[in-house]
DNA sequence: TCATAAATGAGGAACGTACCTCAAGCAATA
DNA sequence: TATTGCTTGAGGTACGTTCCTCATTTATGA
């Protein structure tokens, strides 16, 4: 072989195949004016020694640089800040190769500030983006107008269905509310309503995890009765007071479904009740607050997704799409977590 | 810069610290002969820079070859045979990058013959090896002349905490019992007793899992009484039986506790006695039987580990300690999974 | 049959790092 | 001062792939 791996190299399959090198990278690479018996000629020369293209030797000598643009919900909010902090984490590692990142924050709530904001970006230096936005008209346009440009684009955490997005790497939020559903019916054995809560039904987040919660408990926990969503609107003491209202008006109430962030003020409304050991609790999202709910046996179970997976997952998927490769799906399909207190994962 | 992508070279740390590639070159590498001043020179410059190496020019130029040694428990075993379809699969992927795998397999059972079988192994031609193996006084001396020989010596899946093993890859067994104990208290809300099976209390496993099972069991709910563990040593019918008529004998029975492999038999003991329904059933790692049975409403939980990321994880440690590079821990802590019928990933 | 297009070959430079050799500079010691 | 050992410099080759140019051969249609 002349090489010190004994692995094969493109010089092997050109002489196997009997073409030039030239020849070779042209199939290699995919490029044009190769006759279809040539190419099955270098191919069969491939298959034939098992060769496999050094993705070291090949990065370097492509000098690919990927950029890539994250957008993100601005202001605070728990689980984009997880979403920012592995983004960083990633970036130093070697998960980021040859990519610079951009993260830009948007007012998600205003669909023209999106807009404007997306509009103003520059498309000729950028190979991929990752959207966690809410579907709208003017995204979906927006989606057509990155696509069209021939960037790669894909929905984060939160699916863009009815765009033309390439890809979508987060978990399915009605499988998510089964899930929820079905610990709720096993935990919460006695007869009883269930109070759920979230920020707004507007989500989409929301409207599929209330959807998935009901399905399941219509269908198989009868003895459970689920009370309309309460919204809180972004307003974190609206949210206390509503939920503490809920649980001294509420006796018969056995169990609560919080369904999106704005955990902190149902837990606070939780404690100042004293009715956390009556109720079986279950929240979406792993973060400090319901860490320590989990911990205090305050929450019954969390249901999350894997922040860093999600975010390599995004970035492997961008890559891919941007060279034109197929997604190993297995490997890009984030996970339904159910933490509980005993198999909460150590920080750091 | 002098490069396309404007990232710093070795080119510009010389010119920075205006000292020779060949010295910026020894202090990369940690090669001798270079005073402790000029190491610093070079360092500061190396911060200034931003100076991040290029692996991929790295591993181009190294040449570097790992070869690591997989030691996996011979005969069938569900488990065991997921490692190595997730091996084959990792080695077909770019996480296996300049590697070459050998997979061993031994009768666990006889302590002489994995001895026997490891002291054959060509140790000069090794980086690493991975081990799941029992802890036996005979394995503890190995990983120590294993370790002598200068390999990088881990324990997957099972820990071996007395031998001088460089690093553990899996899930804490204790852990993953007080998981199952919290799931198992939570869902069997009335009074009785919980059946535990198992393979054998010989395994390490077992053992640990059945401690924390019973820590949380006593301690958080006391209406339920656990019976002694069930054994079946390697014989499915036998278990099966076992299994049947306990679930024939018993009729306080309100939850069935299995830790280890073995799952068809007492499956097919569930199913002959028809009491699966009034049952709380918790099983060990996700397998097609334990799937099937999430599905059929059977099983209420199986308790999981990701075999692939176990796999990842275990070739990057390795790769890390044979390069004498630090491991980041947060990445290769192995997640106790609750997997119910609706967060049941998807095959394919 | 000739003009034209398509396909292929030959060769080389570049990517950034690793690793080697040989020579030269420097310092401390005898 | 001479000798020795330590430190540094200069320059090169190699890794396997990508991508480029230019020349040459082969196939295609008028």
């Amino acid at each position: 072989m002349g090489n010190v791996t004994g692995k094969p190299t493109v010089h092997d399959i050109a002489r196997v195949a009997q073409v030039s090198l030239a020849t070779v990278d042209r199939v290699l690479n995919a490029r044009s004016g190769v006759r279809q018996k040539t190419i099955d000629k270098v191919n069969s020369a491939i298959r034939e020694l098992g060769y496999v293209r050094d993705t070291s030797a090949a990065n370097l000598a492509r000098q690919r640089q990927y950029s890539f643009t994250f957008v993100l919900p601005e202001g605070p909010g728990q689980f984009v800040d997880a979403i920012r902090s592995e983004l960083r984490a990633a970036y130093a590692s070697q998960i980021a190769d040859r990519v610079t990142l951009n993260i830009i924050s948007v007012a998600t709530a205003d669909p023209h500030a999106v807009v404007r904001k997306l509009s103003s970006l520059d498309l000729d230096q950028m190979d991929g983006i990752a959207l966690l936005v809410p579907e709208t008209p003017q995204i979906r346009d927006i989606v057509a107008r990155l696509k069209q440009a021939g960037i790669a684009v894909i929905a984060l955490a939160s699916d863009l269905p009815n765009s033309e997005r390439d890809f979508f790497v987060g978990v399915d939020s009605v499988a998510a509310g089964r899930t929820s559903g079905l610990l709720m019916g096993k935990f919460a054995a006695t007869e009883g309503e269930i109070m759920v809560v979230t920020n707004s039904m507007r989500a989409r987040d929301s409207l599929e995890r209330r959807l998935g919660f009901d399905q399941v408990l219509q269908a198989s926990f009868p003895h459970l009765t689920v009370l309309p969503t309460i919204e809180s609107f972004d307003d974190p003491d609206r949210m206390e007071d509503l939920v503490f209202g809920m649980l001294i008006r509420k006796p018969r109430l056995v169990g609560l479904y919080s369904m999106g962030s704005g955990n902190l003020p149902v837990l606070r409304a939780l404690r100042r009740s004293a009715r956390a050991a009556e109720l079986s609790v279950i929240m979406h999202e792993l973060t400090q607050p319901t860490r320590t709910g989990l911990l205090s046996n305050e929450i019954d179970a969390v249901i999350a997704q894997n922040v860093g997976h999600l975010v390599r997952s995004a970035l492997r998927v961008l890559r891919n799409l941007s060279d034109g490769h197929p997604i190993f799906e297995p490997q890009e399909r984030i996970r339904i977590e159910i933490v509980m207190r005993e198999n909460l994962p150590h920080l750091t």
